[in-house]
DNA sequence: TCCCTCTGTGTAAACGATTACATATTCGCG
DNA sequence: CGCGAATATGTAATCGTTTACACAGAGGGA
């Protein structure tokens, strides 16, 4: 492989000349850089970032730690960070970490040396095991609020997503609106609980325990938390669920109970996944900026970044959009596809 | 930060020793091997990898790179990789570069140094563009076959799995049978018009070039590419779209045509999105174990980078799986929802 | 003329790890 | 008792960069 001293002896200067043309650092005569440059081009060299960042100390990479997912939430939000890391000449470094304390840690110590800072997902964590880390990298912690405020931290409007979902559930006339609830001590779903109960109270109804079923975010939690309230002896007029997997598990549900929606029974669901729109009738949901959020919250790293982490920590969200379709409202508000460009094939 | 230096003064042994321990290499006492653990510990001491990787001249590294991809394939894939490169110590560096030569190029400078090898996706490439990067590092080449046989590939048995999914349209009556072709300069898009063709002649069939539609693997070009073969003279009686999006698009163009899908129109598709069994009616299609093929192109990469690139070169392709659901077929061979753990929430 | 300030360049010391080689101690065995 | 082998540890070179410092020559002002 060839090193900053080949081209340097190639050029017949020192090595000190080649770094400073090449990092536009210290003057340099012009010949001497066309020179070097075309000898540097010639040659192929590109330096070798471990020996950078080794006396730097800084690595242009930014570590991204994300729970076990499937599907669209995470490619969509890789992308977004992906896009702002590259327009700051930074790389990503990604690793799924189990969201236990052990998982995390070992994954943060995988990485230690290797980035400048790191953007970590994962819902459901005591930001315990985040404070104690041996680094003091900047961290922005995606989709969890930590307790002190050590760390920066980007989540979803949640509960302001809810609200405005149960909101609109209510103004077409619902009272009895049940919930099938997030995972445990899961923040997005406390958080959308929290709306879910906000919007009922503005409405003047009294939060009623038995129409807030348990729920996991899958499918089939939906479907039988669905089941159990329709066999409820005051059945509700309406479902919102806490996402739109759920969502879609209640509406197998209702149908298979000859269920009509949403005329005998409204759903709604939370995220807004592809999916949503081909539902039969298609799915009312909160829409989810999820390219943004990967975005935000590579912006703040990198503020933090060059901050060296001695910056005013900040809480913020990205906030969601109401996407009304046919499974609250009778009107057809949206009409499917084609959307050009909107799904794409997975093999191209 | 702490370096091996600081936790040899600590323990009153010399970096060598330290070193030692923490590889595994050469003797070292019992007690000395104790005290440096701990002292270690609870330093929380981490190897800097870019010291260590400029003596050793390894990175446990791997660069990814994919080209400007949506949904599901990618987070898939991604987590095919990351599984075996976990498993194999190896961290994944992942960028998104735009399929052209210089998009290429610029990305896999960007990794000199800084990865063992590179796992590239880059479905309408040239190759050559590959063929004289600035390095001698091993490189897996997805979904596209390289012209020389300088480097190992992985594909996707695109022609068997097509030719599989109209040999099925054939035994169920179809003569005429349509394909909606996916992008142009596209592997994938070629290999499956190869099969379609061959499952005809196999059947004898004489493929009709008026029956061959361009399409780009969006779901507008199946729409447009549905109407324009239901607007012939001699109408096929079935349809095989190139991928998923483009059935879907053409299921919709045929819907509000009024044309009863599968009895006046079969159609399948190929990949196998989830969206696919959500379709009405559900789609039959090609099944292509995505993961596997993340996993497969790292467990290759993984043989070359310890055969330090001096190995066989090889061509493998992940085998396919036939679908089929009442888009083509009457009776109802699959039910959809819910399947326990198969679709998760995008934030959970 | 002298000195000071530029400009352009080289020398060498870091950065944090690994490892070949040297050294010191212990042990076993003839 | 003495020697070689085995064990445990230290010393220092090395990897490829960046950068503080030194230095040489040129130009300008007093």
């Amino acid at each position: 492989m060839v090193t900053i001293k080949d081209v340097a002896r190639e050029a017949n200067v020192s090595v000190a000349t080649v770094s400073r043309v090449l990092n536009g650092s210290g003057p340099v005569s012009d010949e001497t850089q066309r020179l070097i440059r075309e000898i540097a081009g010639r040659m192929r060299y590109v330096p070798h970032s471990g020996a950078r960042s080794l006396i730097t100390s800084k690595t242009q990479t930014i570590g991204v730690l994300l729970p076990d997912l499937y599907g669209e939430f995470f490619s969509e939000v890789i992308r977004g960070m992906d896009d702002t890391a590259q327009k700051n000449g930074f790389h990503l470094l990604i690793s799924r970490a189990y969201a236990d304390r052990h998982g995390i840690e070992t994954a943060m110590r995988g990485m230690r040396g290797r980035v400048d800072g790191v953007v970590a997902m994962s819902p459901d964590l005591d930001e315990n095991s985040l404070l104690n880390l041996p680094s003091t990298i900047p961290v922005v912690l995606l989709c969890s609020v930590p307790r002190g405020n050590e760390i920066d931290s980007l989540t979803i409007q949640n509960s302001r997503g809810a609200r405005d979902m149960v909101a609109h559930l209510v103004s077409l006339g619902h009272r009895r609106i049940a919930i099938i609830k997030g995972a445990a001590r899961n923040y997005d779903a406390a958080e959308r609980l929290r709306g879910y109960r906000k919007a009922l109270r503005e409405a003047g109804i009294e939060p009623d325990p038995t129409l807030e079923r348990n729920g996991d975010f899958t499918e089939a939690g939906g479907y039988l938390a669905a089941l159990a309230l329709l066999a409820l002896k005051d059945r509700p007029t309406a479902i919102f669920a806490a996402n739109d997997s759920m969502a879609i598990g209640a509406l197998s549900a209702l149908r298979e109970s000859g269920v009509e929606i949403p005329g005998e029974m409204a759903v709604a669901g939370f995220d807004d996944i592809p999916l949503a729109r081909y539902m039969d009738p298609p799915l009312s949901s909160v829409h989810v900026p999820i390219c943004e959020l990967g975005a935000r919250a590579v912006e703040m790293l990198l503020h933090g970044i060059s901050r060296k982490n001695d910056h005013q920590r900040r809480r913020e969200r990205v906030p969601t959009e109401l996407v009304i379709r046919r499974s609250t409202s009778a009107q057809p508000a949206e009409r499917p596809p084609p959307t050009i460009g909107k799904v794409r094939s997975p093999v191209s």
